[in-house]
DNA sequence: CGAAATATTGACCAACAGGTCAGGATCAGG
DNA sequence: CCTGATCCTGACCTGTTGGTCAATATTTCG
């Protein structure tokens, strides 16, 4: 029964090399796109040699597989607290603004999964079809819930859900053109809170 | 004064090379990004020799400014057309069909800007702070003059305008995700198109 | 037709990028 | 403080890719 066969524990060293990677490997992915993206340039953000990072992961699409699995759980994390229980309106606009504050907070990691599945999502196909969209049915079925109630105005539950990954993740996706557009002096993702909560009002109330 | 230094017109096999080029060019830039492409996919893509088409560009980089700078124009068009004169709740509900049929039957075209955006723009970012800038203001005023005439809700005009590409865009950018999560028989393109009627008009009509 | 202009290609090159490896440095813990 | 395990590196290998070039084929047009 004492199978000895199980993985040793990282050591501090493994542990601290293995994370400060992925960091590096989050900027350089998702400025540059998997095939944009070298190793050396990953070596050079975490301040390692090439062949040491090769030390801790097998090969880059190794780290690349590692970093966004990594993160999708905590990408996703939001679409799970929506409380079936909760006023609808409010839980909507809550769940707007985390999806905001994060593109704001999380811009790397929000440009990592839009190239990700601009480029046909190779890695995320299973799970695009699985896991995500079976708690995107189960978003939807809350949604369509507060609607039969009358507690929502009468929207198609599903878009309802792009619609909010669509405005918010435009501003980290496309946070260069925003700026541009917009020039100096302006806080995007302040306007966009703005913005934003007057548009979902409008269209959920009742 | 006969200055015979003007380039001479292209043959007839020129412009159709050229033509094909880019075709294929935009297939394999907005499938894979900038750096995911190489010349040998496009001259498949394009049913010539690598050489061939190093014959009718002088480099990847120059089949891919080519591709950019030719279809910005026609990106853009639309909000060009945005009638000042026009009816404001229709103005608008007419630029967003628009744009929502422009993702539907142009997705590469709304993928390749994507994709540049996404790293940054670094082809487009004086043209994203000078013309487009100076386009999205027009527009915005536009807007910005309806709503001070009671004529439209009270809205910012930019993030109005965000929002339209943002929504409209996302079907075409995150198409992989919108099928896998809706699954089968389903037409997102048509379902958004009255989502987004629906949304616009609670959004807007004051 | 025939010659000049244009179009096409196979072979090749240099730079780059992913990955390997033997050996040396460093560290943990008995 | 010694030894085995872990960590790190320079040098190297190989496949890919952007790009060149001389030579050949094709088209154009007087």
């Amino acid at each position: 029964m004492s199978e000895e066969d199980e993985q040793p524990r990282p050591t501090r060293i493994q542990q601290k090399n293995r994370s400060v990677i992925l960091e590096a490997a989050l900027t350089v992915f998702s400025a540059q796109g998997f095939r944009g993206a070298t190793i050396d340039q990953i070596a050079e953000a975490a301040g390692l040699s090439k062949p040491n990072v090769l030390y801790y992961f097998a090969s880059k699409d190794d780290i690349y597989r590692s970093l966004l699995t990594g993160l999708l759980d905590m990408w996703l994390d939001p679409l799970r607290q929506i409380d079936p229980q909760g006023q609808p309106l409010a839980e909507v606009q809550r769940y707007v603004a985390v999806k905001l504050q994060m593109s704001r907070d999380y811009p790397r990691e929000s440009r990592l999964f839009a190239n990700e599945v601009l480029q046909g999502a190779p890695l995320l196909t299973e799970i695009l079809g699985g896991q995500l969209r079976e708690m995107v049915d189960g978003a939807a079925s809350i949604f369509a819930g507060w609607i039969e109630s009358g507690q929502l105005a009468r929207v198609d539950p599903h878009h309802l859900i792009f619609s909010i990954w669509a405005l918010t993740q435009h501003y980290a996706d496309f946070e260069v053109q925003v700026r541009a557009v917009l020039g100096e002096g302006h806080d995007p993702y302040a306007e966009a809170g703005i913005f934003l909560a007057g548009l979902y009002d409008r269209l959920l109330k009742p």
